[in-house]
DNA sequence: CTTATAATGACAGACGCCTATCATTTTTTG
DNA sequence: CAAAAAATGATAGGCGTCTGTCATTATAAG
C-alpha cells in the first residue's frame, strides 16, 4: 500500500525544498539547471502526478472554455450550438464555464479579430471551427503561446500549433456515401446526381472525390453525373435539382453532400407521388434530415457526430488545462444513419424544430 | 461576480451551524426534521453544489470501479477488455482504479458469487454484463443498497435496481441490418440466409425479429430463409453455412447476427473464387470482422460501439460516485461500418490480432 | 574581497470539505 | 420535574497544492 507521492515527497527525494520543487513543476523560473534536473529525476522516479483536485481547489479554478462557431442559417452548426449549451448546463457542478462565440461564416478577418479579442480574456481553452488561412493559423499559434489550449473543430487549420484537431475525414465520408449508393445499385446500371455547395469548399471537394473514387472503382456500372453547385441555398438547390430530375429521368440516386438539404427534401417530397423514388443520401443529421429519413424521403444520412466532436473537444481542452498528457484521439468516423438506427431525438429548443410543417404545406414544387 | 456558495454559506443561510448542514448534506442522521428542511431549502435557494474536488481531496478519495465480464473465446468481450485496460492506463492521474473480473459465461451461480464477493470490497461502482435472472437482479439491488453504483452493460437485467443500462437496442440493430440487406436488393428478388447462435438467446432473438420485420414490411420481394443455429461456434457455422449455400444457390445475402463469425468469414473466403459474392452483414467489429470488411469478404458490420459503452459506463459510475445527477443517457445506437468508414485500427496486444493468417491457410472449406 | 545578483529554504495562509470530539442546548420520557 | 436522550454548536486538524513573503546562502561580477 504505497501512498501516491506528493510534491513534498518529490522535494525530499530530490534533496531540495518544497519551494524549489514547486518552482520546477510549475515552471516559475529562477531555478539552477542542476536543481531542475534533480527535481525532474525525482518526479520520474516516483511517478509523481500532480493532484489536479488539490491544485484546482487551491486556485479556486474555474475552467473557462469557449467555442468559436460560424453563425448563419447553417443547420449543422445550430445543432452543434445546441449540444454545447446542453453540455454547459450539466457543467456548473464541475466548475466549468462554457461560452459560444459567433463569427460570420467564411470571414477570415472576423475570425482573426474574434480570436485576437479572446486572447486577453483568460480562457483556458478554445475550440475553433477553422478557416484554413495563414492569418488564422498565426492567431491560433499566438493563442497557444499565451497559454490558451486551442483545438480546431470540424475543419482543421494547417500549420496551426493547435493542441489537436477534432473532426471527420471527409474523403472517408464521401467514400462511405459512394459505397452506400453503389450497394443500392446491385441491379446494375444507375445514374447518380451529386449536389454540393461549391467546388471551392474543401470539405465538399473532398467528399465529392471520395464518392467518385469509390463509384468509379467498385461500381463502374453506376454513372456519375457532373455535380450541381447549389451554393448551400435551399431554394436554389430545389430549383436546380427539380430541373435535373425532370430532364434526366434515369437518375436513380441523389447525393447531397453540402448544406442546401432543405431543397432536396422538398424536391423529394414533391415528387414522391409522381415519380419512382431515387436512392437518396445526404450529410448531417439535422432535425430536418432526421425527419426526412423517418418519413422515407431520404435513405441514409452520413453524419459527423457533433456530440462526439463536442465531447472530444471538451476532453482535449480539459486535459490540456490539467497539464495531463493527451490521450491519442483517433479521427472521428462518419456515422451512417438509416431510419432504424437513428439516435434518440434530442430535445430541441423551439427555433430548431424541423420544418416539416412548412415542408408539407407545399406538396408541389413551385413552377418555374 | 458572485462566489459559488460553500457549505458554510448554506449553514449561515439556514441559520444552523456548519456541523448541522454537513450532517444533512452527507446524510449522517441525527438531525431534526425541521433543521433538515431549513438546510435543504438553503441548498436549493443558493444552488449549492458540493465541490467534488475539495471533497475528494479531503477524503484522499480514489475511485474504485470494476467491470464484470464473461470470459471465453468471445472476440467481442476480449475487445472490450482491451478497451477497458486502455482506459485504465490513462486514469491513474485522475485517481481512478479499474479492475476487470472474469466470470464464466452464462453461469448464473458464478456471476452471483462474484457479485457477492465484490460486495465487501469497497467498490464505488461496478459495470456488470448481466444475465437476466432474478438471483442476479437481487444481487445487484443488494450491491446498490450497500452503496455500490451498478451499471448493467451490454445486456440488461430486468427489475434490477441498477443506476442505469448501457447497451444497444438489439431490435434496432437487427432492423438496421435488415434494411441494409433490403437496400442491396433494389434489383428485386433475393434470398437471405440468417445465422445466429441460438434462438433462446435474447439478443439474437431480438436482432432476428428486427431484421425479419423490416424485410417483410419494406422489402417483400426478399425472401428470408429459416435461420441457422450455429451455437456461436466457428466450425459448426462454417459447416452449416457452406452446406446451405451449396444446396441453395439462390442465396443472395447472409446475415450473421451471432458470434460464430469466423465460420462465416472462412466460408466466404473459400467460396469467393467459385461463386458470386452474396451480400454479407455481420455483428461486432472485432479484429477478424474488420479484416473481413477490409478485404471485401463482408459488406457491412453492425457494431455496438464498445468504446462508447465503456466510456458511458465509466461516466455513469463516476457521476454516481460524485453524487451528481445523472445526465440522461440515450441508448447507444448501433453503428454501421463499411470498408470506407472503419475507425482507425486500435493497437492490439498480440493475442487479439486478427486470425486472417490462419484464415488464408485454408483456401477451401474442409470436405464433409 | 566586496557587492550585487541569483538561487534556495522555510513557512504560513488559503481553498472547501470531511471527520472527530466535546460541550451545550433542546426535547422527550418516565 | 428530573433524568435520559436527542439535537446542535463550536472548533480543530488534515487533504495536496498554490502563492507570497522574507530570510539566508551560493554564485557571479566588479
Amino acid at each position: 500500500m504505497t501512498r501516491t507521492p506528493t510534491l513534498n515527497d518529490v522535494a525530499t527525494r530530490a534533496g531540495v525544498s518544497y519551494a524549489t520543487a514547486d518552482r520546477v513543476v510549475n515552471a516559475r523560473g529562477g531555478v539552477a539547471e542542476k536543481s531542475r534536473t534533480k527535481v525532474e529525476e525525482a518526479v520520474a522516479q516516483l511517478g509523481y502526478v500532480r493532484n489536479v483536485a488539490a491544485a484546482n481547489l487551491s486556485q479556486k479554478r474555474v475552467y473557462r472554455f469557449g467555442f468559436v462557431l460560424p453563425v448563419g442559417e447553417n443547420a449543422f452548426f445550430n445543432h452543434m450550438r445546441h449540444i454545447i449549451r446542453q453540455r454547459a448546463a450539466t457543467f456548473p457542478a464541475r466548475q466549468v464555464e462554457l461560452q459560444i462565440f459567433d463569427v460570420e461564416a467564411f470571414d477570415i478577418t472576423a475570425l482573426v479579430g474574434q480570436l485576437r479579442a479572446l486572447r486577453s480574456e483568460g480562457y483556458d481553452g478554445l475550440a475553433v471551427v477553422g478557416i484554413d488561412d495563414p492569418a488564422v493559423s498565426k492567431e491560433i499559434s499566438d493563442l497557444q503561446s499565451d497559454g490558451v489550449a486551442v483545438v480546431t473543430l470540424v475543419s482543421g487549420v494547417s500549420h496551426a500549433a493547435a493542441v489537436g484537431y477534432v473532426g471527420v475525414d471527409n474523403v472517408a465520408a464521401g467514400r462511405t456515401a459512394g459505397r452506400l449508393i453503389g450497394m443500392a445499385h446491385a441491379a446494375g446500371y444507375g445514374v447518380v446526381q451529386i449536389i454540393l455547395g461549391a467546388l471551392t469548399l474543401r470539405d465538399h471537394a473532398e467528399r465529392l472525390a471520395g464518392a467518385q473514387a469509390v463509384l468509379a472503382q467498385d461500381f463502374p456500372h453506376v454513372h456519375v453525373l457532373p455535380p450541381i453547385e447549389g451554393l448551400d441555398q435551399d431554394p436554389l438547390v430545389e430549383n436546380l435539382l427539380h430541373r435535373h430530375l425532370t430532364e434526366n429521368p434515369e437518375i436513380s440516386a441523389i447525393y447531397g453532400l453540402g448544406a442546401g438539404n432543405g431543397g432536396i427534401f422538398r424536391t423529394m417530397a414533391a415528387r414522391r407521388p409522381v415519380a419512382p423514388h431515387p436512392f437518396c443520401v445526404v450529410h448531417e443529421l439535422t432535425p430536418d434530415a432526421r425527419h426526412a429519413v423517418e418519413t422515407g424521403l431520404v435513405d441514409a444520412v452520413i453524419d459527423q457526430q457533433p456530440e462526439q466532436e463536442v465531447d472530444r473537444a471538451l476532453d482535449m481542452m480539459r486535459q490540456a488545462a490539467d497539464r495531463l498528457p493527451l490521450r491519442d484521439n483517433p479521427p472521428i468516423t462518419p456515422a451512417i444513419y438509416l431510419r432504424d438506427n437513428l439516435p434518440a431525438a434530442p430535445s430541441l429548443p423551439p427555433d430548431e424544430r424541423p420544418h416539416h410543417d412548412r415542408l408539407l404545406r407545399h406538396p408541389l414544387p413551385p413552377a418555374f
